[in-house]
DNA sequence: TTGAAAGCGCTAACAC
DNA sequence: GTGTTAGCGCTTTCAA
């Protein structure tokens, strides 16, 4: 390993002076300067990361932690993180928390130790304090702690709303919901947004609200029960995409017809909703950008530039596809 | 922060003894340890990873880099990766190549300034000459490039041979094939086992076969296209599934019934398939398998541990769900 | 404009 | 059993 020690002895100067044109900073003479990239070309010389960042406190990593990065929403929203963290020059950390405190905390540990500069955040498990204990800049993302927490989220009360709507505008007349996992705070977002809509209907009683655990195969099973045992139900909002798919299923295997007979409408706007049939109609959130956002509202903190605005509630967006009525 | 000289300091001991117990080795006596322990609990001591590394010229990390996280293959596999690594101590850098090859040379050059122990590589566009060029253990996975280098790969030929030979025996007359990207060796493999079951079927001719880019909405286009072409095709071995749903897609916008009409095929195994309406047949691939063992051999590898093979082709496995006919 | 040297926090060889 | 110290590869202060 050629280290700055053998730039110097070739080049003739200190390291002192390598230090100064690999960091573009401190005088040094054009010649020198010259002479000393020739010498790191031609040894093909690459500075230590590891004794840099001890020395400098900062390793130009990230953290992302996510609860399941086989939950299709999450890989989208770490391809944009990874993105803009790479065009900023970090590299990232990736952890799949599992949803397990536990495990949270011992990747935040080790986050520390290692000198990481920033962590985005995507779990139900840890609460303000632990946040804040941190002492590392941290973004939150898709699921809301505390409005003093940096974050990027969508309006799931109001996609809960326009969802439940939607149903009701193409003339759902009994309308049940999929909810997601209920420590979930988004789960219970669009949950109230569903609430919101429907408590005053005549139609409106508690078991028409399933619990879904925002997994295709529960949905599947607790869907089926539920239009069993209720068959009067012709909309469904599932509180997200890939329960909406498992709905999607039930209705199949019990022979009921999309949207004929039933109206499904889903909440993410993950790509699998363009792969199923028929195709799924959704409230969309803008992945990408959550992650992109997330990210470059980190590096700012993180390099300390000026930020106008820490919290973002991101708006989502009705696509009408299939597995709805027309209105 | 608190040092091992904090620690040091207030257990009334050197720096030697403290990082002798932290790392458990060299004689240390019981009640010093006990008094150390103590004086590190108490400061809520954490030993500084970065500092260890720069001494070890080892990070305890591994490297992951993908092609495409959004493809529902890889966030599986590297579920598998991640709990591996964790398990066994090690943290995770995740890069995402988008099939970039100065992406991939960026990254690992970033690798190597980081003292990373070892990387875990799913990747075409690296050649054998490159990749052993890298000075760090490294383990291929999905596509292999070399036989000389540690890989985990399954039976694509044979597997590819299994999927056609299948559609046969269900009684297709006429089977076209999906292919993957060129450049990518299991694609290849995969067309190559068709071929081997078709190239002497009088049917057989060239047009059978399409370009679909692991990718769904290339596939659909393309096989709409086909089945236009050539409607006395009863038959379709997809090079994925993702590319097997775009098929589906498009035989169904185009009033083909699955699995009456048309049989269709894929491979993978992804969960995805099992979303699908109807079901997908496939050929799966043990993908959390692969991810798990190439992160143990790769971590022998590492700690210099025996081990007894390093190249593996896994067995595939063929699951028959609602997209084909029954034989 | 450049160099010597201290120090980031840790490990391990060597001395006692 | 325990302490002293050099050194991992780098950056930066201070002096020249």
């Amino acid at each position: 390993m050629t280290t700055i020690r053998d730039v110097a002895k070739h080049a003739n100067v200190s390291v002192a002076t390598v230090s100064r044109v690999l960091n573009k900073n401190g005088y040094v003479n054009e010649e020198t300067k010259q002479k000393v990239l020739e010498v790191i070309k031609s040894l093909n010389y690459k500075p230590n990361a590891v004794a840099r960042s001890l020395y400098k406190k900062s390793s130009k990593t990230l953290g992302l932690i996510l609860p399941d990065i086989t939950n299709p929403f999450f890989p989208e929203l770490a391809k944009a993180v990874e993105d803009v963290a790479n065009r900023s020059g970090y590299t990232l950390l990736f952890y799949n928390s599992e949803e397990q405190v536990e495990k949270e905390q011992i990747y935040i540990e080790n986050l520390k130790q290692k000198y990481i500069d920033g962590v985005i955040l995507a779990t139900n498990s840890l609460n303000k304090q632990q946040v804040e204990g941190l002492e590392i800049p941290i973004v939150v993302v898709d699921r809301a702690i505390n409005k003093n927490i940096p974050t990027v989220i969508t309006k799931n009360y109001e996609g809960g709303k326009l969802a439940t709507k939607y149903l009701k505008e193409i003339g759902c007349r009994v309308i049940a919901h999929i909810k997601g996992p209920d420590r979930n705070i988004n789960a219970e977002q669009r949950f109230k947004g569903y609430i919101e809509e429907v408590s005053n209907e005549p139609w409106f009683h508690e078991e028409l609200i399933i619990h879904g655990n925002y997994n295709m195969r529960t949905a599947t099973e607790v869907t089926k029960k539920l239009l069993n045992k209720f068959p009067e139900i012709d909309g469904i909002f599932a509180g997200n995409d890939v329960m909406a798919v498992g709905a999607i299923k039930a209705a199949h295997q019990l022979g009921r017809k999309i949207p004929d007979d039933l109206s499904i409408i889903g909440f993410d706007g993950i790509a699998l909703g363009e792969m199923t049939i028929p195709e799924l109609t959704t409230i969309a959130q803008p992945i990408y950008r959550m992650g992109e956002l997330a990210t470059h509202i980190l590096i700012n903190l993180i390099e300390g530039k000026a930020i106008k605005q820490t919290y973002y509630e991101l708006d989502i967006q009705l696509i009408k596809r299939e597995s709805t009525k027309r209105a």
